[in-house]
Parts: structure tokens; C-alpha cells; sequence
DNA sequence: CTTGACCTTAGAGTATAGTCCAAGGTTTAT
DNA sequence: ATAAACCTTGGACTATACTCTAAGGTCAAG
């Protein structure tokens, strides 16, 4: 299989696969004829086991130490496995806080204003931004 | 007031102030001596309005914005205001949206694993992110 | 034998919000 | 007079995950 045919069977773009291979998450054969890329089946696993960890919120670091894992399940454990998946749910969690103190802020904001066609001189939205809520 | 003391003032770098003024945010005059760029304390208080917009998760885009709004409030309606909150109010629940769906896919994945010292040969996590979740 | 579809590479561009650096000019204090 | 602390500019760098371009080589069909 060539890179298109992979590319298509995974629904992604040629351009996406050179760049995990530039990041070290897949390898490739070369035709020795042309320097074409090779891949096989386990190619399209290995994108699809991508794509999940993707869906799964994991970064393409994350997900190039899961892959190594992946491949090598013998000599990895379960511990190495959840301290990855836990790592990146707690990054998620301080994210989804600060996001979370955002909307507050931003709904209070909203809910205050009567965004009416008058002036904006006693907008309630800019004296509470003013004011530092 | 020269940079490094508006700086001091607002506790941000002067390297901030002038990517700000770069970007539109703040203006400032000059002295015409040595070209170095000279405030007011009423960019004191511009400065401090840029971070309690920061504070309230804006853009330094949408902050533009607001401070052209507000350093012409009878030229601006609640509504203007008010639509530019909305308009970043929604961002923020799109990507709360999808922040939160990792969240969950995530915590289940890390639930249902042992963690433990054995071989990952068959870890639910890898199990379930092979499978699609 | 040529056209179109495919492949190669290196490198630049996208978005966001700065941060850092170099090379030089100015000001202030000793 | 000179050193420290300040200011100027332009441009490169950070992180993330691609996306696009240019200039060229290869391959299959008609």
C-alpha cells in the first residue's frame, strides 16, 4: 500500500502521516525503486489506534509512548499504562477548571447586561469589567 | 511615565506592553528626544481593563474591541457589548463541550484499569482505545 | 508519448499570547 | 568617565497539530 492508499483507508491526508512519521509515531518501508513509501495492515490499525487515542483527548506525545507500548505489550504493565492515561486526565481536569471559572465569569457578565440599543456608558458588562468583576 | 514603569504598575513586562501595542491594544506617545515611549496613568488604568478582560477569558482580539467601546462608550450600545460576550461565551461552551466528553472518556478509561505491575497484554485501557472506546 | 494522478523533499504558514535575544542608543549615579 | 539600568528595533523562538507550496520524480492509461 502507498501513502494514499493508506491515507484514504484512514480517512486522514497524506500530509497528516508524513508528519507522525517526522514525529516518530509510524515508520515506513521504502520501495528501493522509487523511495516510495510502503505500509501494510498493521499500518491502518496503528492510524486507527491513533485516531482513538485522539478521540480519547491524548496528545501526539502521549500517544507515540502508547504506541510503544501498544507494540510491545509484553514489556509494559498496566501501571504504565494508567500513569499516561492519568497524567493527561489530570492536565484535562486544570483545564476544564480554568474553563470552567471562565464561563462563570462570563455568564454572570452576560446575564447582567440588557443589550439594549442604549448607550454603553452605564453598561453593566464593562463596570463590572472595570471593576475586576 | 516611560515602559518600565507602566510595566511595574500593571505587574507585566515591558516586552507585553509593546506586543500589545503591536497588536492595536494601546497607543503611546513620544518623546521626541530619544523616541522613547511615554504614558499616562490613565494607560494604567487601560492596562489594568486588558487584564480583567484576560481574567474574563477574551481574546486579545475581542479585547480590542471592548477597549475601542469603552474609550467611546456614548458611540456603543449594552447590545454591541453584550453580542461580543455572547460571542465568547459560546466559544468557551464549545470547547467545555468537548473538554468535558474527554473528561469522561478518560476517567473510564482510567477506571477500569488495575494499574498494576503486570504485563499490559490485556490492559482495558488499551483494550477499549484498540476497540474505539 | 503525453497527460494526469501519484509520489518525493524542504520549508513556510496557521492560530494564540507572548518571551527572549542581539546590537545599539540614553540616562543616572558614582 | 564609566558602569548600571534603562530604552530602541527587528526578528527568532515557544507550544500544538497540522496544512500548504514549490519544484521535481514516477507511473498508468489512452
Amino acid at each position: 500500500m502507498r501513502i494514499g492508499e493508506l491515507a484514504e483507508n484512514c480517512s486522514v491526508t497524506t500530509d497528516t502521516i508524513r508528519f507522525y512519521e517526522k514525529k516518530g509515531l509510524i515508520k515506513s518501508l521504502r520501495n528501493p525503486d522509487n523511495g516510495y513509501r510502503t505500509y501494510s495492515s498493521s499500518d491502518i490499525k496503528k492510524m486507527m489506534f491513533i485516531k482513538h487515542c485522539k478521540q480519547a483527548g491524548f496528545s501526539l506525545e502521549d500517544i507515540r509512548d502508547l504506541l510503544l507500548i501498544w507494540e510491545n505489550k509484553m514489556d509494559a504493565s498496566c501501571e504504565d499504562v494508567k500513569t499516561l492515561a492519568e497524567e493527561r486526565l489530570h492536565k484535562v481536569e486544570v483545564m476544564l477548571s480554568s474553563l470552567q471559572t471562565v464561563h462563570g465569569i462570563l455568564h454572570t457578565l452576560v446575564q447582567s447586561c440588557c443589550g439594549g440599543k442604549e448607550s454603553a456608558e452605564h453598561c453593566s458588562i464593562l463596570s463590572a469589567i472595570e471593576k475586576g468583576e
